[in-house]
DNA sequence: ATTCTTTATCGTAATATTGCAATATAATAA
DNA sequence: TTATTATATTGCAATATTACGATAAAGAAT
């Protein structure tokens, strides 16, 4: 007991979940909004603008990677990384499609009564 | 150590945060969907859907409530929960709003070069 | 009043996450 | 080659999460 059970969802599920988890605490999401500022940067600068270790940055941004809501690429010897905003538009269109179904249920109900 | 430092993010951060933690979890994620598709419906409904004991699903309900993401309210001697669509429509900004600057970024490269 | 139904809470075990010091790795600079 | 720089990994302690059996709480039905 105490670890998920993964194998009991769904696929879609599993994978909404996946990069909510990853988004859900405040250093990736303060990670994902320097990103946004700066375009990209490395691993360095966000130690420098977050009030956490280097091995803990580092560990927030394999998170992030592996959720696939960011990608590195070597730059010399350094990694410089960026947003994916395929991830992005992923979860843009989860909760686009999710406040459509309520306006259309709201506007459904409305017609009713 | 081991507990996440909020004091050291901005509200706004963690605020995302708590809401994208509430969706890390594929049951949750699930929970959702049904309400999504029924509407509203009790705790019990939820338990015959999902493959988790009745304290379970009682659980991950209350870290939803809890996120903002639904709210419940006392019918009879159940209770009935729907999805609060405040929450939904904080998220969907957020990730327009990411969406919206990676889209300008583009543009701007593409001027530039 | 007693039983049934529905949900929440408690207690607990298993596992995961968070954070960082120390260290490893790998490319660059001297 | 030997620093230096930039990240990743390891190891560990503190804490949080997940899951569920047992049980409590509270309204409904008999």
């Amino acid at each position: 007991m105490g670890a998920t059970k993964v194998e009991n969802f769904t696929n879609k599920h599993n994978a909404i979940a996946l990069m909510a988890k990853a988004l859900g605490h405040p250093a990736r999401v303060a990670i994902i909004d320097y990103l946004l500022k700066v375009n990209s940067c490395i691993c360095g600068d966000i130690v420098n603008e977050l009030p956490l270790a280097q091995p803990t940055v580092s560990q927030h941004l394999k998170e992030l990677k592996n959720a696939g809501l960011i990608k590195g690429s070597i730059e010399g010897n350094s990694i410089c990384y960026c947003i994916d905003e395929k991830a992005i538009a992923r979860l843009q269109t989860y909760f686009d499609n999710i406040s459509i179904k309520l306006e259309n249920k709201k506007q459904l109900l409305l017609i009713i009564k």
